[in-house]
DNA sequence: GTCCTTGCAAAGTCTTTGCAACGTG
DNA sequence: CACGTTGCAAAGACTTTGCAAGGAC
């Protein structure tokens, strides 16, 4: 199934309301800039792309979008390391590449990647996800 | 290659000069706490431990020591979700099965998972490390 | 004695929250 | 108008740091 990414004011209104969300003006400007296309940010990351495209939004406001957009399931929280979290408008299965070096985090089809070995878990159990990081540097280790 | 815990006074103080760690009393104490066997702490959890156990130690030389720990190479750090640090003194390749439901964290030998399809990197490329969290749930979804 | 380490308290970072003003229907 | 939303500033959680007192060799 492929995912769609709205990005005029039109679509990420009714990419909103779909979810339950009331589409003020803030949350359709954030929606813009982070659900038009696949890609990771961090709320200081959207807050800066707010303010530099002249639609400021108060940090609070950042910040509550953005929990709101995970509750409703337009993003995904993504966590690389302690000092980096991340929210994800890529929702299908996927895995990221790191860059440790310049911190680059890139998606890697989930088709790509097959892991098997996976062991049992009891019967009431039930996998949330599979959550898979390549951590790699550019500098040649001497 | 197996890895040892070291569990004594002697045997951590050991462990730490051998990572260039000069074993203060407060270093030993922490060291024995956490090294001794394979597990999985926040500096929080750390901290009550050394108080519950007449050993205090304050939460700056908590951080401290894990900090210098992890950069010794005594300890890995492992982020699960946005809000849990822990500090993996299991230092052989393993995955993670993180059960959302207790927040339980176990370890998941290496050798029984196993990760294909990882594309080819940059020449220079170094791969640090493939971080695997597998999450499931008790609570059956109705 | 010299140098490193500790513990306290203060400062920092990141995120959430209380609340009055504002907007939308 | 009623309700939800915003923005500010304050509060919180967690971690780091400055510095004087204390400890290791």
């Amino acid at each position: 199934m492929q995912q769609h990414y709205p990005s005029s004011t039109r679509e990420v209104t009714a990419t909103l309301k779909a979810h339950g969300i009331s589409p003020t003006r803030q949350r359709v400007e954030l929606g813009r800039l982070i659900l038009s296309r696949p890609q990771h940010l961090t709320a200081d990351a959207l807050y800066d792309m707010a303010r530099a495209r002249n639609a400021p939004v108060s940090r609070a406001t950042v910040y509550n979008t953005l929990r709101l957009f995970s509750g409703q399931g337009l993003l995904n929280e993504v966590v690389i390391d302690a000092n980096a979290k991340y929210f994800d408008s890529n929702l299908q299965p996927h895995q990221h590449l790191f860059n440790t070096t310049t911190g680059e985090l890139t998606d890697l089809d989930s088709n790509k990647l097959l892991v098997t070995g996976i062991p049992k878990l009891p019967r009431n159990a039930h996998i949330e996800g599979i959550d898979i990081v390549i951590r790699y540097s550019d500098a040649a280790e001497h």
